[in-house]
Formats: C-alpha cells, structure tokens, sequence
DNA sequence: CTGACTGCAAATAGTTTGCATGACG
DNA sequence: CGTCATGCAAACTATTTGCAGTCAG
C-alpha cells in the first residue's frame, strides 16, 4: 500500500487524531521528498512553510506516524535514523551504505519461509520483521580503492 | 574471517599499536559473548576485570578495532549501536516479542542467497545485517486469548 | 625515553519530557 | 468547550574532544 499526504491526513482523522496544520506540514515535507529525511532535516523544511513550528512536533509528529505504519523509519550510521514515506508494496527493506549512509530500497525478500519455520519452532505469532543490510555502496568502494 | 582475541592482539601489535591492558580487557568481554554488546555493556562487564578503565577508552577501543574491521559495528533501532566479534555472515539473529519484550535467538538464517543476489544487482559490498522479527510469544498469545 | 594511550571533565549532538498555552473537532 | 497537540526550556542519553598525566615498547 502506499500512501500519499492526502491518504494518511484521512487515515488520522479517521483514527481520531487531531489535523493540525504542524502535521501537514511535516507530512508535506515527507511526501515531496524522494530521499530519506532526518528529523532535522524535516524540521528545517517545514519551518519554511510554517514558521514557528518547534523541532519537538517535529519529532513527535514521526513518532505518532511511524508507530501508525504511515511512514517508515531507516537506521542508517552515525546515530542518525530517517524517516521517509512508505514505498510500493508492504515489504521492503534497506540496504545501506556505511561509509556515506545512501539508502537502496528492494523489495523482494524471500523471508517469508524462514518465519514460517521459526514460528514453528518457537511458537511465536510473528507479526513483522526487519531486514536491513549494512556495507559499502559502489560509489564509496571506488573511493577506497583510488 | 573470523577473529578470537588472541588474533586480534597479534594484528593490532604488527600494525604497531600498543597493547594494554584496557585494550585486552575490552576485547575479552567481546570475545567471551556470544551477542553484539553496547559500548556501555562493555564497560560495565570490562570495569568487572579492570576496575578504573574509562568510557572513554571504550569507545576510542571500539572505534580503533571497526576501523581496523576487526569487530563490527551494527546499528539497532533505539538509537544504539552496538559491536560484536566479526562472525561468519548469517551468525545470529532475533525474535523478540512485542509484549513481553521476550528476546529468543535463532542461528540458521539462510539469508545469504539473498545478500548475494543485492549485492549484484545493487554493487554493494555488504559487510553485516540485521534481521529481526517481531511478534507474539506463546506465552503473550496464551494470555491474549485468556 | 617518548609518543601513543588513558582518564577525567566538559562539550556536543540527538532525542525526550514537564508544563502551561493554544486550537481542532 | 474539552481534549489533544504544541512550543518552550530543561532534562537526558549517547558520544566526542581537550588536556595533563601515564605507560608500553
């Protein structure tokens, strides 16, 4: 499923969370960006548009909408995460570079086999799961070698 | 390749660095877990055999040996990073419950395929992962229906 | 000996919390 | 109107840096 701005202001309101113009903005930032953003990064753009809008919101805004599954949350090095908004089909995952932290998305993962073994050898009701891979983009193995 | 402590003494010596005591002890606690460790829990377990050693020269030990690529470093969520012994790819991975908060570890991850199929199509060198589930233990699950 | 290493304290970066005010529904 | 949301400031956590003393080689 992916979702736009407009779809998740109506999936708030649906929830009964308040529409606030701080909450469009952020996700307005989100939804014109094709990258990955730092919270920093959304604050300084939403401030643009909205002046006055606090680093706080900022962050609780991501947080009320990554624990909603609206948008998704990236761990990339430098004690950094991102956020950015959900991408073509319910799975994928990140594949990201160490030495200057650029996101690749896939999709195909062929996972679902191995939770199905370990939810029975476990007994667990596994919900979802969270594969991530961490090395070295062409572009910074190409600096390393020169 | 995988390292134990003794190996990594021997590296870190040729390549010139000294070899202290702090050193040693901080590539012991490393060394004796099976699991990735924060830079804290290793303080506290090294401050066990080496009561004075700082937080400080944990970190700057920790910084030296990634660098070196003797241990590696994995980002989890919850803004942490943590190190552990560089292992053979597909070493460990978990199953933690979202209610109980209940970690299980599992080994056989047959994640390699896949790791290797991305690094083609992408040109990544991929040096770690991260692969986590989430879901509900038989326990939660009992509870739930109860 | 002496330069690399350490520990302390203080600085920095990123994120979270308490509380009074403000605005969505 | 009653909450939920916001903004500020301050608290907190994790990590880094400056500096003087110490120790491995």
């Amino acid at each position: 499923m992916v979702y736009n701005d407009r779809k998740i202001v109506s999936i708030l309101r649906q929830r009964g969370y308040k529409i606030t113009s701080q909450r469009k903005a952020v996700l307005s930032v989100i939804a014109q960006s094709h990258d990955h953003l730092t919270p920093a990064a959304i604050y300084e753009r939403a401030h643009q548009q909205h002046p006055g809008i606090g680093l706080v919101t900022v962050y609780r805004t991501l947080e009320l909408l990554a624990r909603l599954g609206l948008i998704c949350e990236v761990h990339t090095g430098d004690n950094g995460r991102s956020y950015l908004l959900r991408r073509p089909v319910g799975h994928h995952h990140h594949l990201i570079c160490s030495s200057c932290s650029k996101v690749v998305e896939f999709t195909d993962c062929d996972i679902g086999r191995m939770e199905e073994r370990l939810a029975q050898q476990t007994g667990f009701k596994i919900d979802s799961h969270l594969v991530e891979f961490l090395g070295k983009c062409r572009d910074c193995l190409k600096e390393t070698v020169a």
